[in-house]
DNA sequence: ACAAAAGTGTTTGCGTTACACCCATGA
DNA sequence: TCATGGGTGTAACGCAAACACTTTTGT
């Protein structure tokens, strides 16, 4: 019974290794992912930037990034590295793509795969100080190693797209928000200008706010009413087929 | 002289490997493309499928797939396969998204990028016989193994979105076409049906055909013109700020 | 009283949709 | 002559864009 055992195990093995055997021929890879941060300061759309203490390019700015261990997804992977800067679950992260020119790194052969994440930027969450990061203005930002750049430039068309059929704004903002900050946020994202009374009524016809009766005080003297995301409501409109575009 | 050049060789190796030794120990993963490959037979869209002939799944259908090479993007990569099954080159190929879960294929860990191919289906290519591919009808294909359902699920997606933002329906059709053939093109891919004015009209409010003087006379015997994607057009409206949208 | 931001409706225009009949031709 | 698919125009509607004044309140 024991050796029987034992043989059915070791059978196992080999097959197991038989099969995997079939991929040695196979080149493997290094694969890393790189995180392009997005946050809101109420005005300009943000970025999280780090100053490499490390070579190659030490002292230059790049997107934080981690190489992907065996027994994890990229998406994780990708979390993982948000933590360590940031310290931050369960935040909005939506991978983008692959880069895998043989020459983009110079110093060995990786192929990374983007992800871009929306973090809001109030929350009071401590920045891991051995990272050396930085926000910058997504309007003048320094230039960035690698492929870096054209990672940003992905992100920042990605986030357009999802942003106009997904309600992935709110992530950017505090639970409540006035509806100027909502419309200087669409304003960023698109690098456009809205009339207050179209968008407000576009907003409301929306139909996925909820009106508090707080107010924030530290825009005016009148104070402006703040407003919340209704998820649960939108959740249930999609549901019954209902579309967001905006 | 020669001594010196021998040193600074030894040098750049040294350095070289210095730097890579820094990355050693980092996992190394398997890489992989998988291609959806759409075509488009006048009245429904189609995917080629291959059936396995080699374990794990043998005999079981399957997108087109292979590893990717040292010295190879997947760009590349995806181009290899692509090209190994139906002989085409400088078909349309565009990269969708990464599939890394951990267990995704049961005999080895490999990470897989899934590519989408638009090809038309009349040219007379040779599809290569030891793949044992097969033409399905988007709407009545059998499953596939894997996540490559997924995969399919995602390219489907993909391929809406870039055909209302851009024109990437002609690749799915001959150089000429009819008027009918062009709205069946666009019904299938977005699962509608359109008034045949009111798509005419949009289509040539975009401004973006030639009508030629020929007539496609299969279809009817009265015949009907055929058209062609003015694609030099396109470009000179795109660079002057013009927004395809269908 | 005044400065500064909040809040609120109506009109216009354009693009989308709905809709039906004649034409050309081969069989 | 008839059956089949090709080709064409207009009216109604709805959403998006343009547009300006009143309210509130702290200073």
């Amino acid at each position: 019974m024991i050796i029987s055992m034992h043989k059915r195990i070791i059978f196992v093995i080999t097959y197991e290794l038989m099969m995997k055997k079939n991929y040695s021929q196979y080149p493997k890879h290094l694969l890393a992912v790189d995180c392009i941060i997005f946050g809101f300061d109420g005005n300009n759309l943000k970025i999280l930037l780090i100053k490499r203490n490390f070579e190659p390019k030490k002292g230059e700015w790049s997107l934080m990034g981690g190489f992907i261990g065996d027994n994890e997804t990229l998406d994780s992977a990708a979390n993982r590295v948000l933590i360590s800067l940031t310290g931050l679950e369960n935040i909005y992260l939506e991978q983008l793509r692959v880069y895998s020119e043989v020459e983009r790194e110079p110093t060995a052969r990786i192929i990374s795969v983007s992800y871009y994440a929306l973090i809001n930027i109030e929350n009071n969450f401590e920045i891991n100080e051995k990272y050396n990061a930085q926000w910058f203005d997504l309007n003048d930002f320094p230039e960035l190693i690698f492929d870096h750049n054209l990672m940003v430039n992905h992100a920042v068309a990605r986030l357009r797209y999802r942003a106009s059929t997904q309600p992935i704004g709110f992530e950017l903002l505090p639970v409540k928000f006035t509806m100027r900050e909502l419309q200087s946020l669409y304003e960023a994202i698109f690098d456009e200008t809205y009339d207050k009374r179209n968008f407000i009524s576009k907003i409301n016809s929306l139909d996925i706010l909820i009106k508090t009766n707080e107010k924030d005080m530290r825009s005016s003297k009148k104070g402006s009413f703040l407003y919340r995301f209704d998820e649960k409501k939108y959740r249930n409109k999609i549901a019954k087929g209902y579309i967001f575009k905006i």
